[in-house]
RNA sequence: CGGGAUGUGGCUCAGCCCGGUAGAGCGCUUGGUUCGGGACCAAGAAGCCGGGGGUUCAAAUCCCCCCAUCCCGACCA
């Protein structure tokens, strides 16, 4: 491609829009440009890069034995109350205005329509299906360039069993695929254990990217065994609170003022772990106290999984009704109608100091096993920096991380709800059990920058990087120079090497280097008159700046090999 | 949806407090000189100052409403 005759627009400032490095390169180098917000233009530079990192997908997809579909972004809406998930997305999920239709987020529903549709038997399974579409999603805060946007590119797999046995064996190859998939892609990405949240299912993981700026969601890892999950489900080993030799009487302490564990603490002088901290949750309408220790924030992911069903706080004048006091002075001893939970590491403890359910009083010598009836201890707290690790006793870390992928083991929901069935080999009506994949497009990109960029622009790796060779003729109008750069660009076109060619008139040398190290590509081509004189050109290595001054003649050796 | 910020040639921004001829740098056009790290000289083109309403003799500037974009939070099957 020459540069004299394609649309590229560079920018040497940084848009004032942009704020983290990967939307503010992809803009400067002219691979996008914004519509609307969360909404961008894909410009040829940057469609080069989506196209690549869209096929390595499809070459592991199809790997796997995956078969691509095209399927409509626009969907009837009662395919979606079917599910209940049109209530499920709310405001998320785009509506027609004109038509009973919707923009399609995923397409959980048009897979199991067509599956119901056409899949019969057992014998017609395991099937994988896959698309790499446009999904809308109305968010509210789109944000980071395209790293959260309201109109994207996703790559999302289903796959379809009868067993759970096949679901296990179709999930697996999924993660390898993945695996492979990001490692293709240059990126330095880890596994994590994670919430399948209201998708259901009983497995699900995601493959993230750590980044402090651009992360969105966040990860506790341990360096030292590598264990990493997302904060939702995460656990660290938090010591139990210990339980005292000798329970004393209760005892009501005045408290004036006092609202915060940290206030209590100071007020009282008692160490935090030994605050129990009650907060009270709608539990499916059922009032429930959950105790937590001392200044531990309660999970609510790890909540919802243990209680399930939906669960909402309860406004000011509901808690003052119930409990017959206000936040900082609830507690477990004498609610009526209440169920308690309490977090594990209140497990049989006794010796704590709650709320009396009376304002400005607590209760001291709470004994969990001979005040208070809990019906269930649970994990039920989010993990904290600096905390042990379960499983080799290190620290663990908290970070913020970007998620490239998610996989989840979805079961039988969507064939529950849209009847879905295969007859096994006794002629037993069966649902179809599926797997669900997905793979963020754009954000392979983002994220590809923001891993590898440097003051100077972008530093593709040679996979995603929309040409190979930037070649660039120091002088567009010394004779040598075009007769030469020339030439090598036939010679490497013909050849398959993906070349783009400065060859620009009026474009000064320090100019056309700038956009060489802006735009990119793993390799610089320079051909200038000083060089050639002795019959050499120079090539640059984007990545480690090394120059090699060879032979034009050698040059496409040196460019095959790279 | 709550909090904050911003909106002025294509881009980055000044001007706004304190009302009175719309500015700079970059980019663009033309001519010339340059040509190995975002060149130089000269001459140009280009703006309903986000939109609407108000105050005023007079509004980019003051007041009200709306819209858009970004950031923080909430949310994120």
């Amino acid at each position: 491609m020459r540069l004299s005759q394609s649309f590229f627009p560079t920018l040497k400032e940084i848009p004032s829009d942009a704020q983290i490095p990967s939307h503010q390169l992809m803009m400067r180098a002219g691979l996008m440009r914004p519509l609307a917000a969360g909404i961008y233009s894909f410009l040829p530079l940057g469609f080069r890069v989506l196209q690549k990192i869209m096929n390595i997908i499809r070459e592991e997809m199809n790997a796997i034995g995956g078969q691509e579909f095209h399927l409509p972004a626009l969907n009837p809406i009662e395919l979606w109350e079917e599910t209940g998930r049109v209530k499920a997305f709310g405001d998320i999920l785009f509506q027609i205005k004109n038509r009973p239709l919707v923009l399609a987020p995923t397409h959980e529903e048009i897979i199991c329509h067509i599956a119901k549709n056409h899949i019969k038997s057992y014998k017609e399974l395991p099937q994988i299906w896959y698309q790499i579409q446009t999904k809308f999603r109305n968010e509210p805060r789109p944000r980071s360039g395209v790293l959260r946007g309201r109109q994207f590119t996703m790559k999302d797999a289903y796959s379809l069993d009868y067993t759970w046995e096949g679901l296990d064996k179709s999930y697996a190859l999924h993660e390898e695929a993945y695996k492979k998939i990001f490692t293709r892609c240059g990126l330095k990405f880890f596994i994590v254990g994670a919430s399948s949240g209201a998708m259901g299912g009983s497995g699900s993981q995601e493959f993230l990217l750590e980044s402090a700026e651009g992360g969105e969601d966040s990860a506790v890892v341990c360096d030292n065994c590598g264990y990493a999950a997302n904060l939702e489900v995460a656990v660290s080993n938090a010591p139990r609170v210990e339980r005292l030799p000798e329970s004393k009487k209760r005892e009501q302490l005045f408290t004036p003022n006092i609202k915060t564990i940290k206030q209590l603490s100071e007020f009282l002088r008692v160490e935090t772990t030994r605050l129990a901290k009650s907060l009270v949750y709608n539990v499916a309408g059922k009032p429930t106290l959950i105790l937590m220790c001392g200044t531990d924030q309660l999970n609510e992911a790890k909540l919802m999984r243990e209680l399930g069903g939906e669960f909402r706080a309860y406004s000011d004048e509901e808690l003052f009704d119930l409990t017959g006091a206000d936040a900082g002075s609830i507690g477990p001893i004498g609610l009526k109608n209440f169920q308690i939970i309490a977090d594990k590491r209140l497990e049989q403890s006794n010796e704590l100091i709650s709320g009396a359910n009376k304002n400005d009083f607590h209760i001291a010598h709470i004994d969990l096993e001979r005040d208070i009836s809990v019906s269930k201890y649970a994990d039920l707290r989010i993990v904290e920096t600096g905390e042990l690790c379960t499983h080799c006793g290190k620290e663990l870390r908290i970070i913020n991380a970007i998620e490239l992928g998610h996989i989840f083991k979805l079961g039988t929901k969507y064939a529950d709800a849209m009847h879905a069935t295969v007859l096994n080999e006794e002629g037993k009506e069966l649902p179809i059990i599926m797997g669900s994949y997905g793979i963020g497009v754009e954000r392979i990109a983002a994220c590809h920058i923001e891993q590898n960029h440097d003051v100077n622009g972008i530093i593709w790796d040679k996979a995603l990087a929309p040409f190979l060779v930037h070649l660039i003729s120091v002088n567009a109008e010394n004779e040598n120079v075009i007769v030469a750069s020339n030439k090598l660009y036939e010679q490497l076109t013909s050849e398959k090497i993906e070349v783009i060619f400065d060859d620009r008139v009026g474009v000064s040398p320090g100019f056309k280097f700038k956009d060489a190290d802006l735009l990119g590509m793993p390799l610089q081509l320079i051909v200038g008159d000083r060089n050639l004189k002795q019959g050499n050109v120079e090539i640059k290595i984007r990545k480690t700046g090394e120059r090699t001054i060879l032979p034009v003649e050698k040059a496409y050796d040196f460019i095959a090999k790279f």
